[in-house]
DNA sequence: AACTTTACTTTGACAATCAAACTATATAGC
DNA sequence: GCTATATAGTTTGATTGTCAAAGTAAAGTT
């Protein structure tokens, strides 16, 4: 087989194994894939728009605007109103919605932990670059 | 930063970039993305049992059942008896799925191509290794 | 000022999902 | 060999996630 070929494949396994992975962590909490997904991007990148935040999780507005509104339900999520453009909207988590995001994000990482913990200092760091480099292709 | 941290965050990051940009594909074929994923599952592993099915997918028999009825209706999936286990059944693409998951496929070559292109040789081959090392410890 | 585009919400229809109940088969313990 | 008990798959009812299309409001363009 060819090398691009292997290495494509370990990169759908890889994405398979995390997509299970997380599957079987939200469900033992009480909140859904899709859920947890909009409050890790909003954990990771900030305060956004809906438009930007529907994009960035790949759904349409109208499908994010009510999942937004069991979040703000729930607790988890604040809307507020753009400074300067008055059709936007900002979303943002609340005190709540940032602690889930945190628990969350440790469980990611004891999981990055355990499954780079058979690699060593030069090969962990090649694999950051890689991944940095991937990232900025996409 | 810790260095941890960070390579947690740029798995997290490279994980969401694929789940959009498969969303994203799929969305321009006339097909689901829970069904490429069935599609896909069968088509790097090959014919395998109902429940074994649902876990690589993190999704109940139940709701496996409807969606192999959809696939099978759709002609890219046949059910046929499992050989030695009267309870089971193994599920395989047909001709038609399995052309369909070459396309797929193929998409995801063009894009680990793409995604790779600044990686020198070196890189791509710690790159693999990484990456398999990793699948070995989920 | 009129037109067009953009951001968000609402609505109606459908797909995906789970839990629980059900049927059929296999396995274990006696 | 019987009788539990466990496992594989299906069905059903309820809930959630999703889109497309239509609606509202604000911003940008001409």
């Amino acid at each position: 087989m060819k090398e691009i070929e292997q290495l494509n494949h370990s990169i759908i396994e890889f994405y398979d194994k995390l997509s299970s992975w997380e599957h079987a962590v939200v469900r033992e909490q009480n909140i859904s894939l899709a859920q947890v997904h909009t409050i890790e991007v909003l954990g990771s990148h900030g305060a956004m728009r809906m438009k930007e935040l529907a994009d960035r999780l790949g759904i349409t507005t109208g499908t994010l605007t009510v999942q937004i509104d069991k979040l703000v339900n729930a607790g988890f999520i604040a809307r507020r109103p753009h400074e300067s453009d008055r059709r936007s909207i900002l979303v943002d988590l609340t005190d709540s919605g940032r602690h889930l995001y945190r628990e969350h994000d440790d469980l990611h990482l004891a999981l990055t932990q355990d499954i780079t913990a058979n690699l060593d200092k030069d090969q962990r760091k090649i694999l950051q670059l890689c991944l940095s480099k991937m990232n900025n292709e996409f």
